[in-house]
DNA sequence: TGTTTAGCATTAGATTTTCTTATCAAGGTT
DNA sequence: AACCTTGATAAGAAAATCTAATGCTAAACA
């Protein structure tokens, strides 16, 4: 059983256009009876004649003309896919799913969209925000390529790129503001607002607080960072915040914000994606962007 | 240097389907290990990963996803090649140039085309009508694949297949009806119409009438059969004319037709071709139904 | 926490395909 | 009629591709 080749398409391309074998063969840098070969085999795959030979002309039959006009299309599909290739090769290229935590999201994308779109043009960004576990799942499932998350993950066949570190500054009500800050360990025993579960967020400043308890605490938990600003502002309690989302927040309600002395609390944001994901290298380019996209709103948020 | 062949894009598409190397190579025929080398070769030419291979799942690329794309319209394609040579195959199909002479083609073709349409659906015929040496020259220029023309042509390289013969009628004005017929013969010495240099059926007309000189006779050479006619039914002289001619002109001049007695003349219609086209066989065909086409043609004229 | 299993990669040797070289045959040309 | 030109054919060489056997890694299991 015979089989079409690409081979064949092109020899075929070279004698419709030279109407000479030896020619033709030439231009694909074979023999003469090479090029013949293929062009008899392609016309018993077809069962018909694409050319007429005499020994003064080789033209193409009618047949041949319908079957040329389809293998220029085929041919210049094939080279297509080479220029894909090396259009996607020069860099991050086409769709990327990025997942990202609500707590960076709203922070980090204002700045990182436009850089992204400077380093490279050819990128086409989709971003997800969502928190930790539900990322690492999608992950995990292959609906993400990549997500920018709180190190370290630890997860099995999960590969992790941190970022940039950043600190936890304290929230209070703006009458409080110039009161000595009070140490970290220290505010579990005060009326601390943590962010719903789920969020990683949440945990960390759990941690730090040496908060026990995982339970809801009803009115006490916020669905967002703005959330419980505004419920700090109202004066309902303390919290944290990641440094990088103070200066939005606190510019919409009336609040203090400190650093804490002593023993400082913070986190690592990284890169994540799967170990098998053959983009590695380009992720490693990515996080160069994602990087100084962060560096830069933190920056910004400093100034405040 | 690494090309791509179509076997790598079946295997891709397999691959891309069923998201396993064995199973996709079941699907191909082939061993798991022949379509990984073959995945893992065109990701080289490519120079990108096509897909993601984890331990538990292959998954494509977003680069793969383009790819993707590009492929299965490419294979679809190719398959389709293969159907245009089938629907081909079954018989005369596309585009068809037929050279015919014009003191046969406005008499032919009213019966011939719609006779073509009902043989050969998928056949486009395209019509010339011009001189026989003209014929030639474009049938061994490849302009023409075939010609209707009066035999013999003995050219070389062209096939000639006999498709019936007609007798020439002798036309004189109408007053002439009843008188006898003259010999053939002996037409030269009476005022003998003629078509125009280059027509055969001048050339045939003369052989028969012993007119000896070729040279343009002012008034007495008209440019078409009609005009020939006409000038008859004017009184002008006599001619002769094709029978499958006969019907159609006599209806538009005052003339008489009749039939010559002892030697009768006429010529023989074929097919021809440049001998190394390769739709000879098609051509065979094809004669079968000008054929009957013609015969049609003759009895419809004979009914006058 | 070691063991097993699933699944893709790799290798070596066999097979098939495709190529080159040499030669033929048919049409034109001189 | 001898001679080119040019495509077809044949035989052996080279290259590509396949199979079979095996390796390796990561997940699943116990």
């Amino acid at each position: 059983m015979l089989n079409i080749t690409l081979k064949q398409l092109r020899y075929f391309e070279a004698l419709r256009l030279h109407e000479h074998f030896g020619r033709a063969a030439d231009a694909c840098a074979v023999t003469q009876p090479a090029l013949s070969v293929q062009i008899k085999e392609l016309e018993q795959t077809l069962g018909l004649a694409l050319f007429e030979r005499s020994a003064r002309h080789v033209r193409l039959t009618s047949f041949g003309e319908t079957v040329a006009e389809r293998v220029s299309d085929i041919l210049r599909s094939i080279d297509e896919l080479s220029d894909v290739a090396r259009a996607a090769e020069a860099g991050l290229s086409g769709r990327l799913r990025v997942g990202i935590i609500p707590t960076i999201a709203p922070y980090l994308l204002p700045t990182l969209i436009p850089n992204l779109r400077g380093a490279f043009p050819d990128l086409e960004g989709q971003f997800r925000e969502t928190q930790t576990p539900r990322l690492v799942q999608e992950l995990q499932d292959g609906r993400l390529d990549c997500a920018i998350v709180a190190l370290p993950l630890l997860e099995a066949g999960i590969e992790e790129l941190p970022l940039f570190e950043e600190t936890f500054l304290l929230v209070r009500s703006e009458r409080e503001a110039g009161t000595p800050v009070p140490r970290v360990e220290a505010l579990g025993r005060e009326n601390l607002l943590l962010l719903e579960d789920g969020h990683c967020f949440r945990d960390q400043a759990m941690a730090f607080c040496k908060v026990q308890s995982s339970e809801p605490r009803e009115g006490l938990d916020g669905s967002s960072l703005s959330t419980l600003v505004q419920m700090v502002g109202a004066g309902i309690g303390m919290t944290l915040i990641p440094e990088m989302a103070a200066r939005v927040e606190a510019r919409a309600a009336p609040i203090s914000l400190s650093r804490f002395e002593g023993r400082v609390p913070g986190r690592s944001i990284g890169l994540v994606w799967r170990k098998t994901s053959p983009l590695a290298d380009q992720f490693r380019e990515l996080a160069q962007v994602i990087k100084t996209a962060g560096l830069d709103a933190l920056d910004e948020a400093e100034c405040q």
